[in-house]
DNA sequence: ATGGTTGCTTAGCAA
């Protein structure tokens, strides 16, 4: 079973970008980041032709996430007990056989003080503590807008302590793997430099200037099955059409 | 070259 997850920067502007790489891999279960629409212009029948069954959560212009699946899931989680895990469409999860999956869009935060990045802080205490109540087999795979470590960043002293590489929101990804969730692609690779984001301008994906900031995550009961994970940097070194400024991130489990 | 890129929605915001 293989299991994705892309932040694609808008699904309309990236549907044809997003079918030619479904045609090169064999994905499972796809969860999308960043879609930026109403669910009523979610490309569902173009991605239905690829055989997925999309479940979705869009607002219009900004955030927005999906998950596109072979399988039809039995039950769809889109509506949390905390108002801040709803106001903002940035956290949906089905179930597929005794699996839950999430799609997950941190906020990024700004910068350090800024009402966006405290914003960031209580989204993340509200996302934990709803994650730490989940049984199971569960998978959590997003744009965290976090690099773990400092080999998640291309050059830790101009990433030194500025948004997404802050102490105090590493520590969020710490407290994950306290809770028993798996970083599939750390735990694969232990010691690669690979990213999954490079900024849009001055060419940073030629330099291979990036982070690491997009994630699938396993709950333990899943290790036994992780079989292999990679970052497939294809469908950002495509000149067109047009990449989002992030790229997809697999999870092979053997199910 | 003293900046540079996208997308959504239409000039300002978000990333």
């Amino acid at each position: 079973m293989l299991v994705a997850t892309y932040n694609v920067n808008s699904i309309r502007a990236r549907l044809n970008l997003l079918q030619e790489w479904l045609q090169r891999v064999d994905i499972d279960i796809l969860c999308l980041q960043e879609t930026k629409t109403l669910d009523d212009n979610f490309p569902k029948e173009e991605l239905g032709r690829l055989g997925y069954q999309c479940t979705i959560l869009g607002q219009k212009a900004y955030n927005g996430v999906a998950i596109c699946s072979k399988k039809l899931p039995h039950k769809t989680i889109n509506k949390f007990d905390d108002e801040i895990l709803n106001e903002q469409k940035r956290l949906i999860g089905i179930a597929i056989d005794d699996i839950e999956i999430y799609s997950v869009y941190a906020p990024h935060g700004d910068a350090r003080g800024m009402d966006k990045y405290h914003y960031k802080l209580r989204w993340y205490d509200a996302f934990i503590k709803f994650i730490g109540q989940r049984q199971g087999k569960v998978i959590l795979a997003g744009d965290f807008n976090i690099a773990h470590k400092d080999m998640d960043v291309y050059d830790t002293v101009i990433l030194n302590d500025v948004i997404g590489t802050m102490a105090e929101e590493r520590a969020y990804l710490d407290r994950l793997i306290e809770n028993g969730f798996i970083d599939t692609f750390r735990l694969i690779h232990p010691k690669e430099k690979k990213f999954s984001w490079w900024d849009y301008t001055a060419g940073a994906i030629w330099k291979d200037e990036g982070m690491r900031i997009d994630y699938i995550f396993c709950s333990k009961s899943f290790e036994g099955y992780l079989k292999d994970a990679s970052i497939d940097i294809w469908p950002r070194k495509r000149r067109t059409p047009t990449p989002s400024d992030h790229t997809p991130v697999i999870a092979s489990f053997v199910i």
